[in-house]
DNA sequence: CTGCCACAAACATCACACCTTTAGCAACAA
DNA sequence: TTGTTGCTAAAGGTGTGATGTTTGTGGCAG
């Protein structure tokens, strides 16, 4: 048990802040978090320090480390992400998440259909295949489908040849994961979605960029849709 | 001369790394570090962590600090923004981040030009008005006009009222102010762009969401095709 | 009331000691 | 030859005490 007191304190940490038990405002100080977690100044430094990179936290002398007001934060990190997805504030950040795929899929559809190799192509041809098929058969609520639905949005966003599009890939996950998990995923996708997933892969097949853009869109706002109204 | 010490080096470390001068599958030590740096352990284990919390490194015992693929990084931290932007790969990252303003800005303007307050919606028509006024008397390569056409940006992702999206700013003010510092900016602004950003200003002001996110997409579109020549 | 100064709080850094994991190698057995 | 076991040293992980440095804050003098 070495390597956990870093990870843990920090994981911690982040999350309470992040869920806002700790709001913005909040003075701590390196002793008192000693005393707290029980572990040396050494490893709350460097949780303190990883957690002032993400702005989250600024620390001044004969201050303290002081929790920062959220709209500094670097709101796009995949850590910071998961932590508020795991907090009180998961419906929001469901929405906020949402809208930010709404955003970027659609692009990431575009360049892929412009600029992805065969091999990338071809492979999401596949995988919307197997998604139609699982979810004609009735097998929607599967870890099958959800494999291959996670997948399939991984590679649509890895296959746009641009990082910075890409990074929201494990974030994505994460929200269909937890879906999945929550048994929100009906065994018989709602029809809408599946044609919009067949037919954005083949459009990317055929290198249609305003189709895969616009199919792409469809599906993430039925998805906005769905969001909105459970939070 | 003593905050300076963590902070100077995990930017050194962060640029070296951001910029290629340290490959990926580079393997560092922190006794080397340590060495090079002429800094105690502590400050040398905080950058790293910082690092590693980026991922940008991955430290194991026996082994040492490696530098992790790029593919693996945390693309959309701002610091590692601004580091890849004053590095070799400047180029590279200035068309991808234009790419995913390309996403980002038209989408933020769509939801701005439907939730903004009303304080949000003058200001942003303000600034339009002040950008007009200057470039159309040819002085679109004075500092005035460069703070108005930052605050215009700021101002239209901030009041989209998603954290998420609004996280660009600091990257496009950045990205802003560099054309200007490198005398790209003309004193009589490009007729279309100028025209953009008022038909956009004039659309979130009226509330007009497709109009907003055309007019922005239209403007973002012309900077990438801009910035893709210059690649 | 204002301004200057000294004090102490809290972070920043350093140096050192010791623990824990593990890559790499060698000895050994099948 | 090949696979397994076991040792060892390398490198990160953690703990601790000491000292430097900045900077709120309160007191004192004008």
């Amino acid at each position: 048990m070495s390597q956990a007191s870093h990870t843990s304190v920090l994981d911690d940490l982040g999350r309470r802040i992040a869920g806002g038990e700790l709001p913005p405002g909040t003075v701590l100080t390196l002793a008192g978090l000693e005393q707290e977690y029980g572990v040396s100044r050494t490893v709350i430094r460097e949780s303190v320090r990883v957690l002032e990179s993400k702005t989250m936290v600024a620390s001044k002398r004969r201050v303290g480390v002081t929790v920062t007001p959220m709209h500094r934060w670097h709101v796009l990190d995949p850590v910071l992400i998961r932590w508020r997805l795991e907090s009180p504030a998961r419906a929001q950040q469901l929405v906020a998440l949402t809208e930010l795929r709404l955003a970027v899929e659609p692009a990431a559809a575009r360049l892929t259909a412009i600029r992805a190799s065969e091999d990338a192509r071809a492979e999401i041809g596949r995988l919307a295949a197997v998604l139609k098929e699982l979810g004609d058969s009735g097998r929607g609520d599967t870890e099958e489908y959800l494999a291959a639905d996670i997948a399939f949005h991984n590679c649509l966003l890895e296959a746009c040849g641009n990082l910075m599009l890409s990074a929201i890939k494990e974030p994505i996950a994460q929200v269909i994961g937890g879906r999945h998990r929550a048994g929100l995923t009906p065994a018989e996708p709602v029809h809408a979605s599946l044609h919009n997933h067949v037919e954005a892969a083949a459009a990317i097949v055929r290198g249609d960029a305003d189709g895969a853009e616009s199919y792409v869109r469809a599906y993430v706002e039925s998805i906005l849709g769905e969001v909105r109204t459970i939070g």
